[in-house]
DNA sequence: GTGGTACATGAAGACTTCATCATGTGCGAA
DNA sequence: TTCGCACATGATGAAGTCTTCATGTACCAC
């Protein structure tokens, strides 16, 4: 490997950085979509979407086929769904961290006395 | 929530889609580090080191104490370890996937004549 | 062949993020 | 209180990313 591990990993993670990208691997990691599929959830303008799935594909995260008329996508890699699941606990522990925060705050003047 | 779950899981990534970032999680996810611990496992720029915990901290993932003299960092959401494995698990099996479309690439002139 | 639908690619500008440098703040020592 | 160390913050320019629009290619129907 020529780039160092650490580098690799955030690349990786800036390729899901973008909210379409994670709608995209959401959807499908439930089951494999055309892309005229993908565009009637996602609201996107086409040549966006197509760019997206791009910067997918050149990640290896997704596999494209073409059906006859229309290309299907789907998920090349299983363990994204881990993933997202994974991140999907820590945002909801972070969300009600923030909510406690907020309560926390309040009574801002007595935190250390 | 103001805002839908897969814009905050897009921002949650990109969070982590820095190398420093992500080399100040996994040391944090071994054991809690002073600011000068991290920096001189990390090779950055103090300042820069600086601006990117606070990102961390904006996000909520990281925590940070006064002791003495120093500042003294920790995780505060321990499900980023699990993430990070996964992320690793992830990244295993992409680079082992380059590696074969390496081999398969070789004969290339053949694979449509 | 022509036309239409489905998708991909390229280029340009707006916007965001990053690294660097200068300055600011909190703590301990003297 | 003044100095020095540890860290944080703010500003600026460079680099990267995103969206939009225009154009290009593959397939199907006719």
């Amino acid at each position: 490997m020529t780039v160092p591990l650490y580098q690799a990993k955030a690349e990786f993670f800036r390729t899901l950085g973008h909210p379409a990208r994670i709608r995209v691997l959401e959807l499908l990691s439930e089951r494999d979509h055309a892309v005229h599929e993908l565009l009637a959830a996602i609201e996107i303008e086409p040549s966006n979407l197509s760019q997206q799935l791009a910067v997918l594909r050149r990640a290896g995260l997704v596999a494209q086929r073409r059906e006859g008329s229309e290309v299907v996508y789907s998920v090349s890699v299983p363990e994204v769904r881990d993933l997202l699941l994974a991140a999907r606990v820590i945002l909801r522990t972070l969300i009600d961290g923030q909510d406690q925060l907020k309560k926390d705050l309040r009574p801002v003047a007595r935190t250390r006395r």
